[in-house]
RNA sequence: GGAUGGGUGCCGGAGUGGUUAAUCGGAGCAGACUGUAAAUCUGCCGCUCGGAAGGGCUGCGGGGGUUCGAAUCCCUCCCCAUCCA
């Protein structure tokens, strides 16, 4: 059986339908997944994820690394068996902590030496040692460890990672060993086209299971993520899944589908949902606001999920008021059931050959945040974060 | 009736002569969140005009006074808490 079968491309766009084939089970795609870096989607369980229909979800090398410590996940009999999620199971390298936790880690052509945020702690993360304990994990589907660089990286730092990354890449095949288990190999080149061009050449003459590309959506602007996608998609091999990392705001998972993207992952559903954002046709909407005080309807009357099929917006309002613990619950349950209803709704349209119909028709709905509020916001939060 | 301590913006609570429309919490009103150090972070939060910059008005229990200037000092009245009769 094939790791990845490509079953229909879509006619007007790049879209694909396929299938990845895991020890753990298939995968259909476009596929979404939801985000248990620590082995838990927070606050949901495996029998949610399973009743909204999640067929793969990822989880972080780096920090079960730290902690049980991916020798203890090992001994307890894997990650599936330790959080008794038994469908397919992919896992991020570190290599993304080697962007979001740049300040505590320093790195060099051998590796990278991180600061353990739990303890202050060192630990060297090597090609070798990342997927050695991933390999411990057992998870289905492994990733290289790759040098992640900031949006705002210039030539020179581009085309340090992108070396850094294929070197790398190598190092982590030569050092994998469970057949059983698949690795992905990552493309980056910041936000150089031709350097995101050479990446994908390099890493693809690699013997991957797949490919990812990786280092978008860290801050720049949309379009320019989406053109980068266009700059890197049609240098992968049709034959092998493509997965974009870390990205999964509804708008996105379209725009990545159009541009044949297979694998999506991201925390967003399920933070945001914490937060009190909930997704809707319209765009992402704050359940917290006055207006749904006495709301006795669903908050999403198209939405057949748990939470809206059993709970007003008005209750939901209270519980985020409230500070109630259920209240992130059911919102998790919601957006997670929002993203897999829409990839449920992708892979019917490009069966239908009706993608680009879809995706137009989607896009001219879903209110996208605005780009400069964003980037500004985002500026805020990483102020006062860092001032910790 | 007496003693003592108090009365500050929606609430709690700083502030004891100018830099105070008034620190800081909470509540409230909005917003952000993309391979999770995120149940986190940001802005607004007396009224009013303005898109904004900025302007006007009112304001620290009530009234009166001192002062160039008062939430802050003085007088007086009202109210609250505790204690004593």
């Amino acid at each position: 059986m094939q790791n990845f079968e490509l079953w229909k491309t879509d006619v007007n766009s790049q879209a694909r339908l396929g299938v990845i084939n895991t020890t753990s089970g298939a995968v259909h795609t476009p596929v979404f997944c939801p985000v248990g870096s620590l082995a838990t989607v927070k606050t949901l369980t495996p029998d949610e994820l399973n009743d909204i229909g999640c067929e793969m979800i990822l989880a972080n090398n780096y920090h079960l690394y730290l902690r049980p410590t991916s020798q203890v996940v090992h001994e307890l009999g894997g990650l599936h068996n330790f959080m008794n999620w038994h469908k397919p199971i992919i896992t991020d390298s570190g290599g993304f902590q080697v962007f979001s936790l740049s300040h505590l880690r320093t790195i060099n052509d051998e590796g990278v030496n991180f600061k353990s945020h739990i303890d202050g702690s060192n630990h060297f993360f090597t090609p070798e040692k990342a997927i050695h304990m991933q390999e411990l994990l057992g998870s289905d589907i492994a990733m290289a460890f790759d040098h992640v660089p900031p949006s705002c990286a210039d030539r020179e730092l581009a085309t340090k990672s992108l070396e850094r990354t294929t070197l790398w890449a190598e190092r982590c095949l030569k050092a994998h060993t469970r057949k059983e288990q698949q690795v992905y190999g990552i493309v980056q080149g910041g936000m150089f086209s031709d350097l995101r061009r050479r990446a994908a050449q390099e890493i693809t003459a690699l013997s991957f299971d797949g490919f990812a590309v990786g280092g978008l959506s860290l801050g720049e602007p949309k379009e320019r993520m989406y053109g980068m996608l266009e700059e890197t998609t049609p240098f992968l091999p049709p034959d092998k899944a493509r997965y974009l990392m870390g990205v999964g705001a509804p708008e996105d998972i379209v725009a990545g589908v159009a541009r044949g993207i297979d694998v999506f992952d991201c925390v967003l559903p399920t933070r945001v949902a914490r937060n009190g954002a909930l997704f809707t046709d319209e765009g992402r909407k704050n359940i917290r606001r006055a207006q749904y005080i006495k709301m006795d309807d669903s908050f999403d009357p198209n939405c057949d999920c748990y939470t809206c099929r059993n709970f007003s917006a008005a209750y939901l309002n209270h519980l985020f008021r409230s500070d109630e613990l259920l209240g992130m619950r059911l919102a998790s349950i919601h957006n997670v059931a929002f993203l897999w209803r829409l990839i449920k709704n992708i892979r019917l349209a490009i069966t239908r050959d009706r993608f680009t119909i879809f995706a137009t028709d989607f896009l001219g709905r879903y209110q996208v945040t605005n780009e400069d509020k964003r980037l500004e916001q985002k500026e805020q939060w990483l102020k006062a974060n860092n001032r910790k």
